[in-house]
RNA sequence: GCGUUGUUGGUGAAGCGGUUAACACAACCGACUGUGACUCGGCCAUGCGUGGGUUCGAAUCCCACACAGCGCCCCA
């Protein structure tokens, strides 16, 4: 048998009803964010990633999928959102737009080569935001409120908002200098990975599982004591906009975020839910004002985060979250073949007049029949046999209370109108 | 990339070297051709992740690989 490939999964069933609604409110949302829909390709030259994401970095170094398309051309699935928006936003030159901030978002599958494992795939899917050419710490705050807006939509309640800033890049590189003079002494006693991390990205040693334990990282320098005043400002700023907007956050300064291009604030929201495994961030993101002219050149500033949907849906299903799916309002059972041809314009007309509506199309007996309505959820049956056509009535079963009436046809769409209510607009 | 546990019908599983792969649930058919429950009967893996090996004999022991779960690294 060929299955499917490694870290994939397959969506249908009941979870593909409840992934679409998580989708549709997403859509609608950023409707009400007035955010636009920005869609780019799922493999771009691999340069891009390179240089977007970081050379150094790990979804880069070891992470991606690679391969030469049959022009010789190096090209990689993208392994996250905001390297292909921002290469968009140049190519399209839309940072040159007169409505700015450009809000946009986006949602779409994404490839990492990694061992999967609880909430992480190999193919997974993102939805993200990334809002360009303005450095107002009000978009800051925006941004994480999306992700918190969306989970308190969904019934989610056990979030946890972790914030902190690296400041601008005069305050990042104060920081890193002290860090690096203050842990010069000490690099031979921290564990093997913190040793590469000294040399590569000394602000990661901070958030080290195994070395967090020693004194020398306890008191090491804190970002905050050498941000510049306007990098401490703007932090202020966000938290001010953050009780605005009454949300509930930590400042934890061990957040440093593994991608290179961030600048000032950066978060993470942690799921805090029982029987969730090690992948317990559900979204991150921050501020990054140096991405943009590292790709293309032009100073543009942005912000934004990225969600996880694998993570989500497990959230939400860990929480016992039961996701309103539409299910079927009548299921039509015609009695031998008169009532068959019968039953085939009558269905569609009840689709037309805007009812979910399916019928038997396996000709089972009436036992079975009632069986099916049942897996179906149905809440309407409609019986149709000679009786019925003879006198241009239907039997209508209300599948709730057991009802079971008799009724003109041409009562009929008048009679399920006031009888079954419309799905809920989002 | 490293470590670790696992893989038997549609589902939950038992079997741990001996010949029809147990049991239960679900599905389907019938008793019962216009009303769903219950009951009873029938039917449902020539097959035990894949490929090798050991053996008179393998789901069972050995090896390799694949996939899945969990953890590390990293990340959403």
């Amino acid at each position: 048998m060929i299955t499917k490939p490694k870290g994939t999964y397959d969506v249908y069933g009941e979870y593909g009803k409840e992934i679409q609604y998580v989708e549709n409110i997403l859509q609608s949302l950023m409707g009400k964010y007035h955010y636009e829909y920005v869609r780019t390709p799922i493999f771009e030259a691999s340069t891009l990633f390179h240089r977007g994401v970081g050379e150094t970095t790990d979804i880069v170094s070891k992470e991606t999928y690679d391969f030469k398309d049959r022009g010789n051309r190096d090209m990689s699935l993208r392994p996250e959102g905001t390297a292909g928006v921002v290469r968009s936003l140049l190519e399209n030159k839309m940072y040159a737009r007169e409505d700015k901030p450009i809000k946009t978002w986006y949602y779409g599958p994404m490839y990492r080569y990694e061992r999967p494992q609880s909430g992480r795939f190999r193919e997974f899917y993102q939805f993200g935001v990334e809002v360009f050419g303005s450095d107002s710490p009000l978009l800051d705050a925006e941004v994480i409120s999306i992700p918190v807006v969306l989970y308190k939509l969904l019934g989610l309640k056990g979030v946890k908002v972790k914030i902190n800033t690296l400041g601008d890049r005069e305050s990042r590189e104060n920081y890193r200098t002290a860090l690096i003079e203050y842990f010069k002494p000490y690099v031979k006693d921290f564990c093997e990975d913190c040793q590469i991390r000294y040399e590569k990205n000394p602000l990661r040693i901070l958030d080290c599982k195994i070395d967090n334990k020693l004194e020398i990282i306890k008191n090491a320098p804190q970002i905050i004591d050498y941000l510049n005043e306007t990098s401490k400002q703007h932090f202020e700023k966000v938290k001010k906009y953050l009780d605005l907007l009454e949300i509930d956050y930590e400042v934890d300064p061990k957040i440093v975020r593994g991608l290179d291009y961030y600048t000032h604030t950066v978060f993470e929201v942690e799921a805090e839910v029982e029987g969730f495994g090690a992948q317990n961030v559900l979204c991150g993101g921050g501020r990054y004002n140096n991405l943009v002219n590292t790709i293309g050149n032009v100073d543009v500033p942005g912000v934004g985060f990225a969600l996880g949907m694998e993570r989500l849906m497990k959230a939400l299903e860990l929480e016992n979250i039961t996701l309103p799916t539409n299910h079927l309002d009548i299921y039509v059972v015609p009695i031998g073949e008169k009532a068959l041809d019968y039953s085939v314009p009558l269905v569609e007309n009840l689709r037309m007049n805007g009812f979910c509506v399916d019928m038997d199309y396996m000709n089972r007996n009436i036992k079975s029949n009632f069986k099916q309505a049942d897996r179906l959820q149905a809440k309407f049956i409609i019986l149709l046999g000679e009786d019925e056509l003879k006198k241009s009535i239907v039997t209508i079963k209300n599948n709730q209370t057991k009802e079971e009436i008799k009724i003109k046809e041409e009562k009929l769409i008048s009679y399920l109108d006031k009888n079954i209510e419309e799905s809920e607009d989002i």
